[in-house]
DNA sequence: GCGTTAAGTTAACACTGTTAACCTGGTTTT
DNA sequence: AAAACCAGGTTAACAGTGTTAACTTAACGC
């Protein structure tokens, strides 16, 4: 059995040399970029060789994508340690976290949460929920803690991930700190100073303030 | 001239008969199925024919795109008619005009909002900025009538944007009631219903709450 | 040694966007 | 009216894509 095991042991060294080739295409020439000649030219083997250790294309990035999240998962992880527990700070880094992961791998990102109907769907499949169970328990540690407020803490997530979520997809899209016509005071503004200032209306709410409650900047956008 | 007129008019019919004939295959063979010889084969024509009234695939995905947001801009501008200028329920009639349009023209948006590096990019070259100048003149409304925190009103817009936009996103890209394993009570739960869901944490953010203050439900999605 | 099988090859098919060369009929010009 | 022009269409072809089929080649277990 050990040759048959050294067998095996080779074989998922190619698939896993395989995978590097894909990320690194993937990073360097985009999404268009990433072919199964690329990827095969890359590794120095032809392309139907790759039909050997993924049944198809989409297969071989769904395997991307997935090793993309586990990624995604550690630099999460990693973000939220410097934290408390239950502390404000934990959910916020965890936020900060994801929109530094998704700029500075943004090949990546596009493809992770691509809108076409492809491979991940389901959300529990993926290493650690993606992140999710991550910021799923520092909601429920702030909650507990009494630093946030108490609510269903899966609608809470939702919330912020939403939020968060939605600001890199349009940033990426059209490229925020381009767009001077969004307005007067977006020119260079990049997406991680949003979403700090986000924070002010997630903690508070957009509500009319109480009155004598300080507001930041009341009224100075529009000139 | 007559004649010029005639020719002109009749170029104009044809390349608004493609523009057509391109937004039926997306929306019945999705972004995919968006293939020039597709276009050209329900129009009556050769694939190369297109070539005369498009530079070329990108073009004319840009075109489909625009009038995408053209019918975007004018549902919005519906929903928010039926609401009082300066009240914060033209604003959530705006969000909600918004994942009604996504959710039912889910091919188109996910061409609109593409994450690719494609086409729109400049939010201002839309027709009516992609119906952001609507928002934010709700918004600017709202402010002035005082149902609204004063703030940056661009900011606000983003904020608003960025998590309706991220529901969504994250939306079609997993079908949230195909996913249980997000949260125990999400199954079945609509976008829309997380979109409303989502107004009382818009509204009083997430701060702890000041004693005495009623919690919708507190601590209950957990078990 | 022999059969099996994994791992690779090349050739080929059906697609894709796109270009080139060509035709054709109405318009414009002389 | 004859000639030139040109918008609008054609077919053939090229390079690229994912993918399959048939074939080789080497290593393994018996």
């Amino acid at each position: 059995m050990t040759v048959n095991q050294t067998a095996t042991r080779r074989s998922a060294d190619v698939e896993a040399t395989i995978l590097a080739a894909a990320r690194d295409v993937l990073a360097q020439r985009g999404i268009d970029g990433l072919s199964m000649r690329a990827v095969a030219e890359r590794v120095g083997v032809s392309a139907t060789a790759l039909y050997h250790y993924f049944e198809n294309k989409d297969a071989l990035v769904e395997r991307v994508v997935q090793s993309g999240f586990q990624r995604f998962g550690e630099y999460l992880q990693q973000a939220a340690e410097h934290h408390p527990r239950g502390s404000l700070e934990r959910v916020r880094a965890l936020g900060e976290a994801y929109v530094r992961f998704a700029l500075e791998n943004q090949a990546y990102f596009r493809v992770l949460f691509s809108l076409r109907p492809g491979q991940p769907q389901r959300i529990a499949d993926l290493p650690d929920g993606g992140g999710y169970g991550l910021l799923r328990a520092a909601v429920v540690d702030a909650m507990a803690a009494g630093t946030m407020r108490r609510d269903d803490p899966d609608l809470v997530v939702m919330y912020l991930w939403s939020m968060t979520h939605g600001l890199l997809t349009i940033a990426m899209a059209c490229r925020i700190e381009e767009c001077p016509e969004l307005g007067p005071g977006f020119t260079g503004r990049q997406p991680l100073d949003l979403f700090r200032a986000f924070g002010t209306f997630v903690h508070e709410g957009l509500a009319r303030q109480p009155a004598g409650a300080h507001t930041r900047n009341s009224g100075e956008g529009s000139s």
